[in-house]
DNA sequence: GATTTGAATGAAATCGTTCTCACTCGGCTT
DNA sequence: AAGCCGAGTGAGAACGATTTCATTCAAATC
């Protein structure tokens, strides 16, 4: 039995209204305010959030859907998005749905019941469908991967400029046979795929790609049958894991990188710079994503009636020694020191 | 407008007390049953749990406030506890309070303020001394780091034992002047640093260590004061940022590793498999201390007056290039295959 | 056939807040 | 001096569910 809003009225002598209106807003004295705060301390009192909740009809809480906490691009995002929604006085619901189609159900349906103010949400390429069917009864912004056209406010990369950076970039050091390996669970592999093509076919170039889960076994057996097709001399992959997977495979195979296959990724995770030669990858802006997608969510409260609206954001392509040139080889194993430029 | 619990009884025919039998547990007719579940998907209804909660008093939620949403170890460990938590059908309310107190506290009254049926915490030493004093309403187990003693359940790794495996390890490879980074704002780094003494001194070594804020930038600084008491053979960090942070700060030295400088720390993130030479660490079962700690809860939940309990779980180590013999220094640059063992 | 039993259902109380409304009581205006 | 105003306060309704209690009705018992 905790204490409730009446033990305190009753230790400060005042009515229950008084005490809500100490701790809230409205108009009351500043001698009965003292008094009742002082009782509260003495009572010990904590507010009721699932009564404040019934009875003031709003949650004060936005719901955060992610694909992979263990994945540091949306931990990233994560992190940004509860400082934004600190800032905005609101708190974060954290859902992780480890890229399961059943979970994100399941967390879309607990928001509900939740009464979350507002959805941020990174959908599997299979919910992102189940969308445009079953919206959510609150506003969604959706982040990292695309959702039906038109009907979501959403923040995303520019995927399909990000892969072609890195088309160009491999192109320009005098790579042909440039193969790519991509998620299937996600649009966003999709959308970086579309992008390698286009690029690869703006530069005469034959793409060879595989889609695949997105986890670091995977990209084993994907390597091994772009291999099949003839050796690629470098490699693209969607994402982190795929990338990791990449490199470890590459190692026991006993390929040099670059020299044997060049290599190159996204997000900028500490490992890509560590390792020898370092990783050329996408460096994703994770505080600028999360700020963004609270920014869209807490005008879409706002103003209804807005037109829905698609943010793309820019990556920073970070080269490092994985995409040396080709046509120079170098003889040293020292990493050059990193170069950057925004695409 | 959303739907409640009466309009599916009036579109159903029946009493608001029959949806909610139909829906949870109760005495109710199969054909009233059907009736209600097909009123509830025509209607799309679904319940409010803030009403829920308040009526029963209970809020099926625990709550998990961790000190770092971006340390794999800690992510690990939330996934754990997330899986138990909904084989107990519990939710998890996830909190990230980046190490500092003041956000401790904050989520701590937050967690009051949800009525959460228990807490699973990982303190900084300064919560965790204030701990004693304003012990919360609900039952709590502490993970990772240690609190006041006997007050609370928790679940630890043994620490000084991790510490004494890996100063063992360095010493039997021929390290004499081992030095050792330890995190200040945990009760870990403490333990740790405790560990590395003992070790030390039952080596009839000299121990060399500091405690900075656990950040891959105080790594830097920490090493160069080292360095001035005399240049060390070997260097051990409590966590991987400081790790991390070890490492880099050795190679923008251009120190040789291990030949000039051997590395070891805790925590077996990707990243130290990846790197050349591999790095030496006490991997901790992620697993094990998640389900370790929901299962202690559930079990407090069930028996509130057990005796407190203690669960200590040991690393295992993982040996890498990074602490290859001193005394017979590698020609090549290979890592040798990882070998294990547990302490 | 009357009475007991028990399951199925509905009416209404309840959880802890907030908020509307009515009321009181000084200080102003005219 | 009578009326008005506005600030400060309390009484009580309401939020949406669960749960107790009473009621109904059919089957089972004697």
């Amino acid at each position: 039995m905790t204490t409730s809003i009446k033990d305190v009225a009753r230790a400060a002598g005042v009515s229950p209204a008084t005490v809500s209106r100490a701790l809230g807003k409205g108009p009351i004295s500043e001698a009965l305010r003292a008094q009742v705060l002082e009782a509260v301390r003495a009572t010990g009192y904590r507010p009721n959030l699932a009564a404040r909740r019934l009875r003031s009809q709003e949650s004060g809480t936005i719901g955060l859907i992610l694909a992979d906490i263990g994945n540091p691009f949306f931990t990233g995002v994560a992190r940004a998005v509860e400082a934004a929604a600190y800032e905005a006085g609101l708190r974060v619901l954290l859902c992780n749905t480890d890229e399961d189609p059943a979970r994100e159900a399941a967390y879309l349906a607990l928001m509900q019941e939740e009464r979350v103010t507002g959805l941020i949400l990174a959908p599997t390429r299979a919910t992102a469908e189940r969308l445009a069917d079953a919206a959510p009864a609150m506003p969604v912004v959706l982040i990292d991967r695309p959702g039906p056209p038109g009907l979501f406010d959403s923040v995303l990369l520019d995927n399909a400029g990000a892969s072609a950076t890195l088309v160009d970039h491999l192109a320009a050091q005098g790579y042909r046979r440039i193969a790519g390996l991509f998620g299937q669970t996600s649009g966003t592999g999709i959308e970086r795929a579309e992008g390698y093509r286009a690029a690869m076919a703006r530069h005469g170039l034959t793409p060879a790609l595989r889609f695949v889960l997105p986890q670091a076994e995977a990209a084993e057996a994907g390597l091994a049958a772009l291999c099949q097709e003839g050796r690629p001399e470098a490699m693209i992959a969607s994402n982190s894991l795929l990338l990791m997977g990449l490199l470890r495979s590459a190692r026991a195979a006993r390929f040099r990188i670059p020299a044997d296959l060049a290599l190159a990724g996204f997000d900028n995770e500490p490992w890509t710079g560590l390792v020898e030669p370092g990783i050329t990858v996408i460096e994703q802006p994770l505080e600028a994503i999360g700020r963004q997608a609270m920014a869209l969510l807490l005008e879409r409260l706002r103003t209804p009636s807005a037109p829905v609206r698609k943010v793309m954001l820019s990556g920073r392509a970070i080269l490092r020694g994985s995409t040396a040139s080709a046509r120079a080889p170098h003889n040293s194993t020292k990493t050059p020191p990193p170069s950057t430029f925004t695409l």
